[in-house]
DNA sequence: CTGAAAGCGCTTACAG
DNA sequence: CTGAAAGCGCTTACAG
């Protein structure tokens, strides 16, 4: 008479079978040489006593835990979630299981959840819009991961991230056909490579088309919908007030939307106003938003599948997946005035 | 000297510090007697070492892994999304890290996740609107669980939820003081329990004032906005058309207004529309949506707390929680024409 | 093809 | 207050 409570160990499925341990072992891994009737056996066994073997101590035993840490900002966010929907799907079809970080953004936090992973004994980490300072990276070295949305212009590490040149450059070609000649920026967190692409692309763009883009025109924001708020707010009392606003993720644009019907001003015959990311209520009628799709759940699952290969020691070639981008135009732009 | 790859073990710091084993192991658990200075001595050698304990042997020895699986069904559904995140936020500060599950409704992956969970020793599990048939409770004996807005009528679970009686009648009271008598409902999925309470309390709060509900004035829906659209769909050519649509969810809500929308109507003024939940967008002024709040991050963190002390061993005699929600009326609502 | 033994890195009685 | 030893549940050379 078992103990009803105890889970079945690998000895009582080889107690149970008259057999050695490490031959039960070897059945259920399917590796060596074990006579088919041998592994029936054992594999009979283990299903009638509901043997599950503990991911616990074949972890400690092989040094491989079959979990991933996904660190991101915040799970919460809108343009993040499919991103780690998208992960997790791909990682779980590879075995690998999801410890979810969330870690705010604070770089304290971040590293306080890298080592509780590495001590974890995780197989792999994805960053996604992490930091990547010294310290990060230190860490980084000892385990395969791969970063998301934010990488270190070295180009060291894998990094999947979205075409932000080509999608500005579609933003502003529709702004300009609209006539659009005075056009405002608003700044992603200064930390992210991806912001500092788009605004590398912005300032280029604007300049081959000969766009003056007068110095505060370009203001700060962190993706939020509370810095396209304050931003707005901004830009609308300047004398020179502009004719159309370029954000950098849906957030910011709906925060500019928002203080600016506040204040008064219709979109799109006032502002044409212009987002990224393309998050799923923006495409409704109410909010109409343009705004640059970003292949979000993809570049989750590409993450997860090269961070699966890299795992497995399978060589990853390509170092950089830049996924693309599209241009979305609802009915925040319109003519310029 | 060192290999740089290997991580420092307790070992390494027992001969860095000439102590035995088992004292480095009482010093850094802070237990049993050990003499101050030994403790000094022992932390020190830790530190210059780089000494982090392998959370894996720890847990293969103590039966505990400091890890919980959270179980929801879309990640990036938004009004989940909070509630992962609460949840996530109040069990790292417990110290417990999150493997995360997204079992996109489906009973058997949620399983298949399940079972995962068991064999990593997971110190308890959080489910989030998820199936809890005889085959998943027969998992859910042998682990602390706390279920969240989807139980078992028995009541014998840990439960926390949101109270959906006091606000369907406040939607109801809302409606029928704008003089709202042809009111449809649009239901939630019919294994959550939380969706059949929302419909129970709306069949008793129209009965109450009299309201009568024909047949076809309640359709199915499953949360989704996609639901909305048919449901919408559906009450829209009915003869004697609903003045106001009562909707479980916000993205179903926004389902009905788009199709409501495409097909020429004008709300408030031809049709009221509520959602349940107030996600982040649905708050801007271009949709406008009246609608129930529901403390989402709050429930995460509630179902985290009681888990946490759960696990810790202590007592929590209330088992089923119901947090507060509140009527916020916006522009989708309006007199009945 | 099968079995006996060591060991992954810890914690915890137990003895001193 | 400190140390020697067993054992958590596996896998993997190694020998037969």
């Amino acid at each position: 008479m078992k103990s009803p409570q105890r889970k079945p160990t690998i000895s009582d499925v080889a107690r149970e079978a008259q057999l050695a341990l490490s031959t039960v072992s070897n059945a259920l891994a399917g590796k060596r040489y074990v006579r088919e009737e041998t592994r029936a056996h054992v594999l009979a066994v283990a299903e009638r006593l509901g043997y599950q073997a503990s991911r616990v101590a074949q972890a400690l035993r092989t040094g491989r835990s079959g979990a991933v840490g996904l660190l991101v900002a915040d799970v919460s966010n809108p343009s993040m979630t499919d991103t780690v929907k998208g992960a997790e799907t791909v990682l779980a079809k590879a075995g690998l299981m999801t410890l979810l970080c969330n870690t705010g953004g604070s770089e304290e936090r971040q590293l306080d959840y890298m080592e509780m992973l590495l001590s974890r004994n995780v197989d792999g980490m994805i960053l996604i819009s992490q930091h990547v300072g010294p310290a990060v990276r230190k860490l980084l070295e000892t385990v395969p991961h791969v970063l998301v949305q934010r990488r270190l212009p070295d180009g060291a590490d894998y990094y999947v991230g979205s075409e932000s040149r080509g999608a500005i450059e579609s933003v502003l070609q529709h702004l300009t056909s609209l006539g659009h000649r005075r056009i405002a920026f608003v700044k992603g967190p200064v930390e992210s490579s991806s912001a500092s692409d788009r605004l590398a692309a912005f300032i280029d763009e604007t300049r081959r088309r000969a766009i003056d883009v007068p110095a505060d025109y370009i203001v700060a924001g962190d993706y939020s919908m509370q810095s396209g708020r304050s931003a707005a707010e901004k830009l609308l009392v300047l004398k020179n007030r502009p004719t159309a606003i370029v954000c950098t993720s849906d957030l910011t644009a709906l925060g500019v939307l928002e203080y600016s019907e506040e204040a008064g001003l219709q979109v799109p015959d006032d502002l044409s106003v212009t987002g990224f990311d393309d998050i799923s209520v923006v495409g409704l009628r109410r909010v109409g938003l343009t705004t640059v799709q970003q292949p979000r759940a993809e570049m989750g699952k590409k993450a997860a599948e090269v961070l699966a290969k890299l795992i497995e020691g399978k060589p990853v070639r390509q170092k950089n997946f830049e996924l693309e981008t599209r241009l979305v135009v609802r009915s925040t732009t319109g003519p310029a005035r």
